[in-house]
DNA sequence: TGTACATCAGTGAACGCGCGTTCACTGATGTAC
DNA sequence: TGTACATCAGTGAACGCGCGTTCACTGATGTAC
């Protein structure tokens, strides 16, 4: 690969596939799934918008792309939730806190990359949940969850027969109170908004955790 | 108002601003929001697309009024269903009962219809719920969730500690199941997503329901 | 090491499309006298 | 009961726009000999 000299325009882009997918990224940040538009993303990359198909066939590609990227985006916003746990050692508690850092992660990626948030989530083909795209290849953001209900199952905290349903529970109950706080409850000032997903979450969390 | 004779187009059609509306809702069942086209309301309806600036101010008006009209028929799923409960008699029994119709007739609206759901909980504006337009002024979809839930209530099946937050915690559960069997889960099989609607409710309304 | 040439990755003009909206207009309606 | 006239509810042509996509092309790259 060239590096371009300082000011000069290679003719070559060399990376231009990833460069679009950004600048989608960028454009669905800024408007949700209806900003992604081929020509745009071609403008602010600096190059011609036929450029674009010799690496995507349509727009939908680009689009489908850009949704692997934000479900990518998601994922690390969890993560990096995550990390800020400290174990205390008590599996128990180490579990519920894991849980709620996951769920508390998905909720404020919504919040904070709303147009990203409903990107991940739009619907214009089968939808693959797997983000093979963008060089990432790290957990999902269901890899976590299922991660941290293990932990409670492990934890004896959670009963086997609630191990199946407690998945697409769990993902019900942050994904609607993301769509909520992000659209019909987006008056909602952060305060209130905040305690609004701490109560959600441990009233969700009293219907999941055996009682001792 | 004259009503037309046959095969007599009128010059004025009489009630044009309702008519653009359903319309509008055909198109949304069709497309989705983005499928609310004023010029193909116009259409549709047979008359030019010039005609509906005397009823709307711009397309976000229309789109605005097609919303209302949405969430009405959820409103309307919902009570729907309701009406298929026979009381037994049990106010704790039957308090649960009206809440599982109540949240099944939502998640079911939204599967029956996915286009007009979305259009629902579109945002472009700041959103009001109330949907007076379109001729219908009765209950709301949140209104029947608050009525069942004060029904459990006084039931003495929810601790009153527990009244506000169930609100929103109760919609964001069958709101984020609905989005996500229409959508990243929308290759289940019916039977599979019934199950799957009946066990997340249970869960989630073993952390609701006090514990005799 | 050089050179011919296939292949790859761009360009730029052009296309057709359907949209929302404006404009000047005309036909229908209803009200004052 | 008639009639003048303001107002209301339509029409149809036209606008500019930005889009996705196609086409024939050209410049850059890399490989075979």
């Amino acid at each position: 690969m060239t590096l371009p000299g300082p000011g000069k325009q290679p003719y070559h882009h060399g990376d231009l596939a990833n460069a679009l997918v950004q600048a989608g990224v960028e454009l669905a940040r800024e408007g949700g799934p209806d900003a992604i538009v081929l020509r745009e993303a071609a403008r602010r990359v600096g190059v011609s918008a036929t450029a674009a198909y010799r690496h995507f066939s349509a727009l939908p590609d680009l689009v489908e792309e850009v949704a692997a990227a934000a479900l990518s985006r998601l994922a690390l916003a969890m993560e990096a939730e995550l990390d800020r746990c400290r174990p205390t050692g008590d599996a128990r508690a180490d579990a519920w806190t894991e849980m709620l850092a996951v769920g508390r992660g998905y909720v404020h990626f919504a919040l904070a990359e709303p147009g990203l948030f409903a990107v991940a989530f739009t619907r214009d083909k089968p939808a693959v949940d797997n983000a093979r795209a963008s060089g990432r290849t790290g957990l999902t953001a269901r890899d976590l969850l299922e991660r941290a209900l293990d932990k409670m199952l492990a934890a004896g905290m959670l009963s086997p027969d609630d191990r199946g349903p407690a998945s697409i529970a769990s993902w019900a109950i942050v994904h609607g109170l993301s769509e909520l706080l992000v659209g019909k409850l987006s008056d909602l000032p952060a305060p209130a908004r905040e305690a609004v997903i701490e109560q959600t979450l441990e009233v969700f969390g009293r219907g999941l955790i055996i009682r001792e």
